[in-house]
DNA sequence: CTGTTAGCGCTTTCAC
DNA sequence: GTGAAAGCGCTAACAG
């Protein structure tokens, strides 16, 4: 920096001015400045800068399970809109443990990260992250939850409305004049189930559909056990004539069993999924989903903290799903 | 630091050795040192040991597409692999731009990243990337290339064999007494694609099948171009009673074909995908492919370029792909 | 608008 | 085996 600031014939301090205060440097000397820059190829040493300044420059994004299409894709989002305004991101699987949420929750604010972004559909309160959370806001790391969970506890909450998810999606089904329609999935360890089982039975009612006729086909959020649910409900009393599916992964299940059965063409049973993801469009047949744009949402995610870090003001924000038809529910 | 230092009734370098050097310190001392640690709940700060040290232990994962099943499943045994070693992952996404991956390449080492993990299939091969890697190993910023390009280049190499991946694919059908058999996918930007026709080709002829019988259904590596490939396939003069698929994504192309064509039951024609992902396992007929274990191969490069890191011997690797036999190819 | 100054918290010789 | 001392490269008051 010395060598930068010696070609430019200013002192360091002035140097340093352009790269963290460009504007309280009068245009001439900048340019100056700025060529001895190109000249000498001189970078900014960032560890040097998160010691003096603070700040790292860099945030971390916690996600339930990268290898899940619906996290990936939201890290793509995250990842270029950080990188658009000079942040690093920090890639941290939580794999669905608790214990690894609480540990990296504990650590990365005094590992020096500016602001977390923690999204998983995973039951994650618990005391130790509680305080965590609340640590991590004292030690001014901002903190974004992207799950209905905690909501009050963190500055920034980014969530998709899953109530609404499930409403439509069941809606849609309904509005075909398909019955019974079960709703697949809502296994105990998601938050999301919940509040996907609400919109479910908010449909059904509106629909003039008794709860007692209402098809909950509780399994996990796995392919494997969605498609034995399946396969118990079409070979059940009643055979549903449409599916809501809590996930992707589930609504796999629900296309291998319906395949399996000879029910795999578009037409007969309505297959809807809660989540929006690229591989919707590269199935056979297309997948009928609802959901959030995973690009915008984790585009506003990585923006809304960024700005919260900088002390701008950011907001938080509640998203509402769209229905994208396609094939599985086609009549 | 100074806090633990009077806590354990010690001075501030021996606190600092407890850390970088546990051995070089006696045993009494160190526990003295652990329990002040332990009751100032004190951590070391980040920044001021990366700017004193020079060592950032951190890694920066440079994938194609994290969106993909392919790269996000690698990142995650990647991630999971760093974090057992103690160190970060930096996710950047290059969204198959070689522009962004020649900033990257830049700029990361200044940035102060210890070693980077460039996974693609894409054609990377540019001055500014030969030289850019070439600078981030004279600032002994190591680098792990993890596509079969710029081999020479780079102090680490952990790639598939891609040849043998379309051999064994190609064998495996061919075996089944299908014929004639295609390989679809295999466009110019991917420098796996001439592996694979290699592949392809030995395969083929080590059956007995000339060169001008094999059909090469060249198109790019999105579902749609290959749904489009495989229709002409179908229609076209020499329908094939088989197909490898370069990637999944071109797989699932294939398989809206042929469901299309009403030929998704298994037993007509067999498919196989170049890559092995979970995914194959959740699709209905279940994906045969060939391919390495991801989650393996992910550690595997995160530990051979941490023990590069770290002045450790590590090991280049060519990984030997297997066939995962499933209903797509089933006879 | 620019320069001076005083560290940020840690590691690492070099003595002892 | 441990301590003293000297910075790593930068930023942020504070003057001017």
């Amino acid at each position: 920096m010395l060598d930068v600031a010696r070609a430019a014939g200013v002192s360091r301090a002035t140097v340093s001015r352009v790269f963290t205060a460009p504007s309280s440097v009068a245009e001439e000397t900048r340019t100056k400045v700025m060529d001895a820059v190109a000249q000498l190829n001189y970078v900014l040493n960032s560890a040097a800068r998160s010691l003096r300044s603070g700040r790292s420059n860099t945030i971390a994004l916690l996600v339930g399970d990268i290898a899940q299409p619906f996290h990936s894709q939201l890290a793509k989002a995250v990842a270029h809109a950080a990188e658009g305004r000079g942040y690093s991101v920090l890639l941290c699987d939580l794999d669905h443990s608790i214990t690894r949420l609480e540990r990296l929750l504990e650590s990365l604010p005094l590992q020096g990260v500016d602001g977390v972004i923690l999204a998983t559909g995973d039951d994650i309160d618990t005391d130790a992250v509680r305080a965590a959370i609340r640590e991590a806001e004292e030690r001014d790391t901002k903190v974004l939850l992207g799950t209905p969970q905690l909501a009050g506890i963190a500055t920034l909450v980014m969530t998709t409305d899953y109530e609404s998810v499930a409403y439509q999606a069941t809606k849609h089904l309904l509005d075909q004049e398909r019955w019974p329609v079960a709703l697949l999935g809502g296994g105990a360890s998601s938050v999301l189930s919940p509040l996907l089982k609400q919109g479910y039975l908010r449909a059904c009612s509106e629909a003039g559909r008794s709860e007692a006729d209402a098809i909950l086909a509780v399994t996990e959020y796995s392919t494997d056990a969605a498609r034995a649910a399946t396969q118990g409900l079409l070979s059940g009393p009643v055979r549903p004539e449409g599916i809501v599916a809590s996930s992707v992964s589930v609504a796999l299940g629900a296309m291998s069993a319906l395949a399996d059965a000879g029910l795999g063409t578009p037409g007969q049973i309505g297959l809807v999924a809660c989540e929006e993801v690229l591989l919707a469009e590269q199935l056979r047949p297309r997948l009928t989903t609802v959901g959030t744009k995973l690009d915008l949402q984790g585009a506003a995610m990585a923006d809304a903290l960024i700005d919260a870090i900088q002390g701008n003001s950011a907001e938080s924000r509640d998203w509402v799903p769209q229905l994208n038809l396609r094939e599985s529910s086609a009549r």
